[in-house]
Parts: C-alpha cells; structure tokens; sequence
DNA sequence: ATAGTGCTTTACGTTAACGTAAATGTAAGC
DNA sequence: GCTTACATTTACGTTAACGTAAAGCACTAT
C-alpha cells in the first residue's frame, strides 16, 4: 500500500475522519486529491503517526507542527538553523523532565499495587 | 515551615492562585481555613504536586484524581481494591506506552540535531 | 483615616480540539 | 434508476482548564 483514504487512516490509528479533517484545517497535513477525495501517502502517514505520538504526550498540535517542522529543513539558512537547534533542545528539556516525572509515577503506583495486594492479603 | 498561604504555593509551583482555587472548585484539594483563608499543609502541597506532575504528563485533572486517591485507600473494601488494582493497572500501561513514545522522540531529536548541525558545518 | 497588600467570592469569557448535524457528491452493485 | 457506502463542505456545539474582571473583607504601615 502507498497510498491511503482517509478512513483507512481513520481506523489503522483509531481516530475518526473529522480529526484529521482537523489536522488538515489547522496545516498540519495536505494530502493529495483525487477529485475532491483526499489521497495519503506514506509520508502524510508519517507525519500522522507524529502528531497523535505528540498527543499521546500531552503536547499540543502547535508544539508538533514545531518537532514535525524540524525534520524538514530543507532550504533553511543557518539562522533558522540554529533556531531549530534552539527548539530541539527545549523540547528535549521537555521530554527528559517528563521521562523522570513518569519514573517517579510508577515508582509510586509499584508502592500503591503493593499496598493494595497487601490488604486484600490480610483482609482475606 | 509547615503551613503555606495560597500565594506562597502559587509562587513555589508557578501556577496562579485561580488555578490553585479551581483545583478546590473541582474537589482536587481542601484546605483548612483561618477565618476565610486558606492554609495549606505538607499533605495539601503534595497533592499539589502530583496534579502538577499529572499535568505535565498530560493527565487530565479527573485522571489526577484516580491516581491520588489511589494513595489513600483508607476504609476500602475488597471490591474496591481490585478495582484500584485494575486502575493502576491500566495507568500503568499508558504511561509504558508513554516512556515508549519518548524514547522514539527522543531519538528523532538526537537525528534532527545531528542534521542539523551538519548542515552547519558544510554551509559554513 | 487612608492607602496598600493580600486574601476572598461570584460569574462571565476564552482557547484547543475536536463532536455532531445537515446537506450534498460520487462510484459500485443490483 | 435506486440503494448503499463512503466521501465532501459548512457551521454551530461542547468540554476542560483555567483567565479575567468586579466588588468586597482584613491587616499593616504611614
């Protein structure tokens, strides 16, 4: 498969049609027509699997329109450059403090299991 | 220190005092008050802390809620701690797939950085 | 006494990310 | 030619998580 209708995507990454519409409203996407019909590829499929991996962590679309725009420089001079260079490393601040926000989470929901497991234990 | 104004915890977390009031609005916290303030103990200001960390990892404010009261099962039956179990459970499970996420993204960065400062180099 | 600082409540306003409904187009199959 | 399935556009509606006045209470410092 190289190509893809829009509610193939829909279903492959549980998402209905009007979110992507949505995404394509707000620029994030811009696939293809045939006709009036919207046709993906796999690199509209791509940049899908991107944005619901940034929603998953809690960022909002503007934040990955910014980490999906740094993978294709492309014609940048070297101010945006370092620009992009700017943005990667605070979204890295961004990531690595949630890394040890998730690491302390589950810390806490091993202790919460344990308490649980404890009390059914000498409840029974 | 064992008592905290709302300002002070406003200032310390660097939220504004109406986010603060809205989590007592929603049942997120509840203070004791002096008169008509509210002071806030070391328990008040943890809470605190795990909706802010709950926030950064994208939980919604209802899902903050589940995890903290995970922590105080207190007088809970049987019933209820397995349902506590299956709770635990199934957050853990997102936030796996959440350290999942940030890994890959953290190596796109790691990518996206390298090209970038390749790029500096060969237009230099 | 008054001005300032920090607290309070009440209540309408705002933004993001879609949901949902209505009306219509189009290609496939009977 | 009619139905069914899937597509489209347009546009108002919804929810969460606060923002932002507006108006007033309580203590302190001048």
């Amino acid at each position: 498969m190289t190509e893809f209708s829009i509610s193939q995507l829909a279903k492959e990454f549980e998402i209905t049609t009007r979110t992507i519409r949505h995404y394509e409203d707000i620029g994030l996407l811009s696939p293809q027509r045939r006709g009036q019909a919207r046709i993906y590829n796999a690199a509209d499929r791509t940049r899908l699997r991107l944005i619901l991996r940034g929603k998953r962590l809690g960022l909002s679309l503007e934040d990955s329109r910014e980490i999906i725009d740094m993978y294709e420089p492309g014609k940048s001079n070297k101010k945006q450059l370092k620009k992009l260079i700017d943005a990667i490393q605070s979204q890295r601040i961004k990531l690595t403090q949630q890394l040890d926000d998730i690491g302390k989470l589950l810390i806490d929901l091993d202790q919460a299991e344990a308490d649980c497991h404890e009390s059914l234990k000498s409840n029974s």
